[in-house]
RNA sequence: GUCCACGUAGCUCAGCUGGAUAGAGCAUGCGCCUUCUAAGCGCACGGUCAGGGGUUCGACUCCCUUCGUGGACGCCA
């Protein structure tokens, strides 16, 4: 919500007062950009939303507020009823261009809000087992959590990026088994990996780091079997954590705070946070396990905590992570799991809304599942390694900017059908380079520009390519404070996109440099950088370049 | 079988807590470069919003149901 549909809620809320003496809630006054212009600048509905309780025709409550509206609010130059009871409203153009200085005074800032009201907010996302290479379900997630912490930032809350390292249990076993297999193949051992170990190349890659690192240090047990495979599980959680931290650091994602599973078990939390649901009577033993009573809070099943061998199952140390980050302060959880895990969710939730978190103090999003689609049919395998397709092979395909772009600007909660061809185009067909050449576009005119002198009051900009520009801008603080409470950055694809369209647009139907029109000239020329500085705010939010050229 | 998502133009998708004639891009067809980047702009074509009920001033949006697609239903993680 921008300055002036602020102004505008608060003129019908007070005209309202004044008529019927009503006094109704914020939200309750919806200000909306009507879809054709014609209809006016901004409108409200409000009117059809009193009939039933003020017993009255919707046209005839938008006729009586119409007259105070118009009043009451300088910046309205005409405000009149259509339709079923709408109240249309449209704006002096010098109120709607006074945004340009706006922009121009907070540059960089341009955008942000404090509609956050600097909550405490603990994103977690990727958490990928570090067993292997990130594929692109996590290059999903990944893209997908970056953004919307990038938003959430700059929406004014305070906001923690995290990755939950899932380092102990069963897996790591299976990863280091099969490290030291292949580290012990190198040596021509006929060693064999566990059945359900993991047996792609990039453990075997792996092995030939321990082994550069330490030669044949540990070809021999030493008598000591469960040192040395204790050894190499930490050896391989290290060296898949590197990776993962250089994949992601490639594909410009970054993490605040990594937690690790084994931590938590190590600091005693595991320990503590199964006594606090034992303490609070959540649980009851059953052939030889401890279950968690998860179905009084809306879980379809219970679940065990504790199997019958006296090891703990996933949920346990999950239960102790999340405790922990209630405990440092963050009181509402944000989790980005993958498909997979969509029956996790009731459980989870169940949990911590039995340990007194409330309903609401964890929310999940889900990642649907990504297909690579080339030419119409889908990508299965990497044609290099035969493997799953991993982050870095896609990024080195098509390039970070449009990987980024493209799992970014589709809804989370469907199928995304990656096409990798159109994503490789380097043509207008592509929305990434649409918006870049855009930018790359402004950045030209500017060079050739003189420089720009300030402008109070932009009398001339009254064209319809530059007024639809101008609302656009007007709309990048309410659309990003809007993205971030929704958790939807597939918005701000939707705003570059319309941004880069109107610039177009604007460009082609007036020309920005001219001599004869000195003053036109330098109007437009503000307006030019306002769209530049906005349209690179934009693009910075989903973490792609703005070229100067291109 | 049970639970949870999703189903919008030939294709990929938007559609803002229910609002005016359901919108883009691609594809198809036609126009526009002696002036700031044609990686661009403009125009046209294209729809039973999966089907059927319901709620109300009004439904792509909310509820019920049928069909279709995907996922989850472990003392795996």
């Amino acid at each position: 919500m921008n300055l002036i549909e602020l102004e505008l809620k608060d003129s019908i809320k007070k005209a309202l007062k004044s008529t019927y003496d009503l006094d109704v809630e914020d939200n309750f006054v919806v200000i909306e950009m009507p879809k054709d212009p014609s209809f006016g600048d901004y409108s409200t509905n409000v009117a059809m939303r009193l009939a039933k309780e003020l017993h009255q025709n919707p046209r005839v409550i938008a006729e009586a507020l119409t007259k105070i509206l118009l009043e009451n609010n300088a910046d309205v130059e005409s405000c009149d009823v259509a339709g079923a009871g709408f109240i249309n409203f449209r704006i002096k153009k010098s109120k709607i261009a006074s945004i340009i200085n706006t922009v121009l005074e907070q540059k960089d800032d341009y955008g942000k809000n404090d509609s956050g009201h600097n909550l405490a907010i603990l994103v977690e996302y990727v958490s990928a087992n570090p067993t292997g290479d990130l594929h692109l379900g996590h290059a999903r997630g990944a893209a997908w959590g970056d953004c919307i912490t990038r938003l959430l930032n700059a929406s004014g809350y305070n906001c923690l990026r995290e990755f939950y390292v899932n380092d102990a249990g069963v897996q790591i076993t299976k990863l280091g088994e099969s490290l030291l297999a292949r580290y012990l193949q190198l040596f021509g051992i006929d060693a064999t990996l566990p059945e359900d170990g993991y047996h792609g190349q990039d453990v075997a890659d792996i092995a030939k780091i321990v082994k550069d690192e330490h030669g044949d240090e540990w070809v021999d047990a030493k008598g000591d079997e469960a040192g040395r495979l204790a050894w190499f599980r930490k050896e391989g959680i290290r060296l898949e954590l590197e990776k993962m931290k250089r994949d992601l650091d490639y594909f410009g994602v970054h993490f605040d705070s990594w937690i690790s599973e084994q931590g938590l078990y190590d600091s005693g939390e595991v320990e503590k946070g199964l006594q606090k649901v034992i303490d609070m009577g959540l649980t009851y033993e059953e052939d030889g396990a401890l279950w968690f009573k998860t179905t009084d809070y809306g879980d379809d099943k219970d679940r065990v905590l504790k199997k019958h061998d006296g090891t703990y199952t996933y949920l346990t140390p999950d239960i102790a992570n999340h405790i922990d980050k209630f405990n440092r302060g963050y009181t509402k959880l944000v989790n980005l799991w993958g498909a997979d895990h969509h029956g996790y969710v009731p459980r989870m939730k169940a949990a911590l809304e039995a340990l007194g978190y409330g309903k609401d103090g964890l929310e999940v999003d889900i990642i649907q599942m990504v297909r690579l689609v080339e030419d119409g049919k889908e990508l299965k395998m990497s044609k290099r390694s035969g493997n799953a397709i991993t982050i870095r092979e896609l990024c080195d395909e098509v390039g970070v900017d449009a990987s980024r772009y493209f799992f970014v600007s589709r809804a989370v909660d469907t199928h995304l059908d990656f096409d990798i061809g159109l994503a490789k185009k380097r043509s207008s067909d592509n929305p990434v380079y649409y918006a870049q050449y855009a930018h790359a576009r402004m950045c030209s005119i500017i060079r050739q520009a003189p420089a720009l002198k300030p402008v109070a009051a932009y009398d001339l900009l009254t064209d319809e390519k530059e007024l639809a520009l101008l609302k656009h801008i007007n709309e990048f603080a309410g659309m990003i404070g809007d993205a971030a409470a929704t958790r939807m950055p597939n918005k701000v694809c939707n705003y570059i996109q319309k941004l880069a369209q109107y610039f177009h647009s604007f460009y082609n139907s007036c020309h920005v440099l001219d001599d004869k029109n000195p003053e036109l000239s330098n109007q437009r020329l503000a307006l030019l950088f306002a769209s530049k500085i906005t349209l690179k705010n934009a693009l910075n939010l989903i973490g792609i370049s703005a070229p100067e050229t291109m």
